[in-house]
Order: structure tokens, then sequence, then C-alpha cells
DNA sequence: TCAATTATTAAACAATGTTTAAAATATAAA
DNA sequence: TTTATATTTTAAACATTGTTTAATAATTGA
């Protein structure tokens, strides 16, 4: 009788060895380059086993985004002892540009994919993703309260900021920065970091924060 | 003999049919629910019938993507009169927004779509392109020599600009804003835009630039 | 051990992009 | 006009995709 609590666990398992697998393959080959057959060939299964543990490939994909945001948000959380607004939104950017860089497939899926965006909002957990926003939004709030970001919506303000680095990621992840070496794109996006964390602050800050 | 010319013509006239076809369909069913079958039985001819007038399907794409460039070029260039670089500035990000959000399609072609942006570099066809990047570049560059943005690198403030507008766009056609309402949206793009405008040029142009 | 539930599989299905060899058509020369 | 040549167009097939189904194997509880 108290095996089901073992039966559970192993279709858990046999849950996250999916996952990983896939993510294995996605990193390797391509997102789309990834067929079912692929995966169920890698675990020596039947392709129609993934069909047991995944309602179809969507869903795999969904599952892989989940754990995708809970990463990205684990990682701000490192952001939670800076008491500075402004150097907390500057490290938030430099951070986000980190992970996407860092970890390209999960941030495809997460803010470009297709056919990923529709499911999100259907469960509870788009949570992980509004925890995110939310926590950008909170700092940029508290820069407009000590007057750092003036004369502006807070809302805004927020989607500026994330449109901001999530162009420049998804610029580059998607190949249209190909014309540049990658080491210049990199310098470029410091730069435009830089060039953002500096100018859009107001002038007392900006000299302030002057390293 | 002279028929040759008529026979260039004819093929011209066919791949332009096929092109037409293909973005009816795209904007109807979106991109990746059209296949070629369709796209040949719409035009009446037989699916292998496409492979006379274009390599592949991709090869379709970036007839439509090519397209696109020079529809944004062609309103780009309406900004010509503008001589206050800043007031060019901004509403060179309206009008970029205003393309995205009326072209859709096209613009996910363009700046979003995978397996599109590989091919662009090998064809002189990216001059579209450049020219687009180039001419917000020389406007940015105007900015700096005028003093109205400070302390910045042109490349890195460009890319920053460019990198912003793209975000919102790509956030939103990507589905990764569908938690807001349409109008919602809507006002805090006009917003993000202000503020970006407003915050990112120099204290006294800040003042003369309020409308 | 035996019945019942569950997991797994092989096979098939429909749809995709693409290729190929044959048929239809148009062209140029006689 | 007739004939030979080149070009379009097509039907059929191929390989690959995600997914479903009905049968088989394995596991479970009694």
């Amino acid at each position: 009788m108290g095996s089901e609590d073992r039966k559970e666990r192993e279709k858990l398992e046999m849950r996250q060895l999916i996952i990983k697998t896939a993510m294995q393959l996605f990193t390797q080959n391509g997102i789309e380059n990834v067929s079912m057959r692929a995966i169920a060939e890698k675990i020596e299964y039947s392709p129609g086993s993934l069909y047991s543990y995944f309602k179809d490939k969507g869903d795999i994909i969904h599952a892989i985004h989940t754990e995708g945001f809970k990463k990205l948000y684990a990682l701000q959380k490192t952001l939670d002892g800076i008491g500075n607004p402004v150097e907390k939104l500057a490290k938030m950017g430099e951070l986000y540009m980190k992970f996407a860089m860092e970890n390209k497939d999960y941030y495809d899926l997460m803010f470009i994919a297709k056919g990923v965006g529709d499911k999100i909002f259907e469960k509870k957990e788009w949570d992980a993703g509004q925890r995110t926003y939310d926590y950008l939004r909170e700092t940029v709030k508290d820069c407009i309260a000590r007057g750092n970001i003036i004369n502006s919506d807070v809302d805004a303000a927020t989607f500026a900021f994330w449109g901001f680095v999530h162009g420049m990621a998804a610029l580059i992840i998607r190949g249209r920065c190909a014309m540049m070496p990658d080491e210049v794109i990199q310098q470029t996006v410091k730069g435009s970091l830089h060039f953002m964390n500096t100018n859009l602050m107001s002038v007392e800050q900006r000299v302030m924060s002057n390293e």
C-alpha cells in the first residue's frame, strides 16, 4: 500500500529526467531541432512514453520555462542586501543581461519563443514571472520615491527598463547583432547599461554614482 | 526572340504573387501556421511549383523580410525634415513602435523570428537594415554633438535606444504582456517613450522640450 | 497465484518541407 | 505547320515531424 509514494516519486524522477534531457538537447542542437523522438531515444524509451508524463511537447517546454524563472528569481534575490535602489537597479540590469547571455536557451523560452507565451497565463505558474517583474517595479518605485528618477509614472518607467534590457538580449539571442563580433557586442552592452544607469538618474545622483 | 523580357517579367510577377499571398496567409493565420501547400493552393498551383520561384520556404520569408525593411526605411525618411535631433529621436521612437504595432508580422520576421537572422548577412540585402540603423545612429550622434545626450559613446547610446524600443515591441508581439489589456499596454508604451525621451536628455534640453 | 491496474511499446495517422521523374506547355527553327 | 528543344507544372513519393491507439509487458494488491 505504501508503494504509492514511491510510484509518485518515480513519476517525478522520470519527469525530471525528461526535462533534463530535453534541456540538454535544446542547448546542444537549438530548441526547434529537437524532436520528441530524439528525447525519447536519449532516455531509451519509446516516443509514446513521453506522453505519459507530459501532455505534449509544449508541456515539456513549459516545464523548462518554469525552471528558468525560478533560476532568474533566485539570482535576483541575491540583490536583497543592496540598500541604495539606484545601485540595485544598475546591478539588476547587469544581472539580467548576464543571465540572458549565459542561459540563452532558457531566456529564449522564457521571453521570446512563440507558443509558450499563450500558455503562461493559464496556470498560477506565471507567479514566478510576476515576482520577477514586481521586484524590478519595487526598485524603480524606490528610485522615484528618493527623487533619483524624476517626473515619471512607475509602470512606464519599469516597462521602459525591462524593455531596454530585454531588447538588447533578444536582438543578440536572435542573431540581429551578428554583424558585430562577440566581444564588440559585449562591450556595447556594457556601455549601454552604463549609459542608461547614469543618464536616467537625476543630476545629483549622477554625480554621486560616478565611481 | 524578344520574348525573353516578357518571360522574365512573368517570372517576377509570379514571385510577387507568391510573396503577396504568403504575406496574406501569414497575417491571417500566423507565420508558422502557413504551409507551402496552403500558399500553393491559394494561388491554384501545385506545391512543387513554388520551388521554381523560390529555393525554399526560408527564401519566401526572406523576400518578405526585405520588403519589410524597405517599408520601415521609407517611414523613417519622413523624418528628414525635422532639424532638432532630440525631437527627431523622439519621433523616431514613436514611429518605430507604430510600425511594429501595426505590422506585427513584418516586425516579427524582421527582428524576432528565428532562421531568418542567419540568412540576412549573406547577401548585400542587409543594407536595408543597416541604413535604418545608421539613420538612428546619426540622430543620436547629433544629440550628443549638441550636448543633449551627455557623457556617452555613440554606439552604446544607439544600441540602448534600439534595444529599448525593440524590447517593448518584442515583449508585446511575443505575448509577454498578455496579462495587461491592450489599451493599458498602449498607454504604458506611450509613457515609456515619454519617460526615455525626457529623462535621457540633459536638463537644459529637458526643460526646452516640455511641450 | 491471479485479477486489475499501470507503463510501455510498435504501428499508424495526419501534416510538414522538399525532391524527382513524368507530363504538359511554350518556344525556336525547319 | 511541323518538329525538336527547352521550360513549367504537376502528381507522387520521401523523410521527418507531433500525436494517437490498440496491443503488450510489467507491476501491483489481494
